[in-house]
DNA sequence: CCCATACTACGAATTTTATCGTAATAAATA
DNA sequence: TATTTATTACGATAAAATTCGTAGTATGGG
């Protein structure tokens, strides 16, 4: 029971979270800041797709000062886990290690987490 | 110079191309039979799914036979190297090692797999 | 107290995606 | 040849996502 329907965001919901996860909370006032410096956008589109976002459940917000003040109201690491899964299954037939040597091979990580990678392979390895 | 536009497939065109890279061609039929064994899906709606996506250039036909035989216009290297970055961006704030380390710790991938990474990966250490 | 400023709320228009019905046409078959 | 069947084309509708204008409201400075 409950309120536990799946929520899957939008694009621009993304480009939200992502703003709200990097900072924790942010006004409206934040986040379109925050936009602008990629995309032109305007105040009131950022802050109706935040009114959605709040009706659907993906943020919440403090309204107690006149400017309302949002948070994410879903985890990155459970999004993340949810659209990951959604990409193995559509873009790799449902392979992850082909995901895995995508990432790897065309985008440069850093030794640091090329380490915390060989980690987590020699765990995996073991079983 | 050139129709170069960066094409996004929608989910529902990812849907086809996946049918379309499995199976190298195929009518609208054969996808239509594709789909169907996991959603609800009109036959006319793949068939004009197919033709917008030829419209735009993602797909080839063709048109000799009296059914038009459809292939991928777009690799699946390339989409799966588009998207990653896309989610690279988006969902990872920029780094390809929490993407991967995602993908490993949540979904399970073949040992086989694990070996190709581990080279891959032994070959990036070694950089 | 009054005005300028900074907000939110709301509704409307637009754009994109998805879905399907109907008509036209060609092919197969009875 | 006449009829059924398979197929494409096209347009209409619906649903979802995006965008922004306008109006109302509170707040703070003068």
């Amino acid at each position: 029971m409950g309120p536990n329907k799946i929520l899957k965001p939008t694009e621009g919901e993304l480009e939200i979270l992502q703003v709200l996860w990097e900072k924790g909370d942010a006004t409206v006032r934040d986040v379109h800041e925050e936009l602008s410096r990629t995309k032109d956008i305007g105040y009131t589109t950022a802050l109706k797709l935040l009114q959605i976002m709040y009706e659907k459940g993906l943020v919440t917000r403090d309204e107690s000062a006149k400017s309302h003040i949002y948070k994410a109201a879903v985890s990155r690491e459970k999004t993340q886990k949810q659209l990951v899964g959604k990409m193995i299954n559509t873009l790799f037939a449902g392979s992850p290690g082909q995901l895995v040597m995508q990432a790897l091979g065309n985008h440069q990580a850093s030794s640091d987490e090329l380490e915390q990678i060989q980690k987590l392979l020699d765990n995996l390895k073991k079983k």
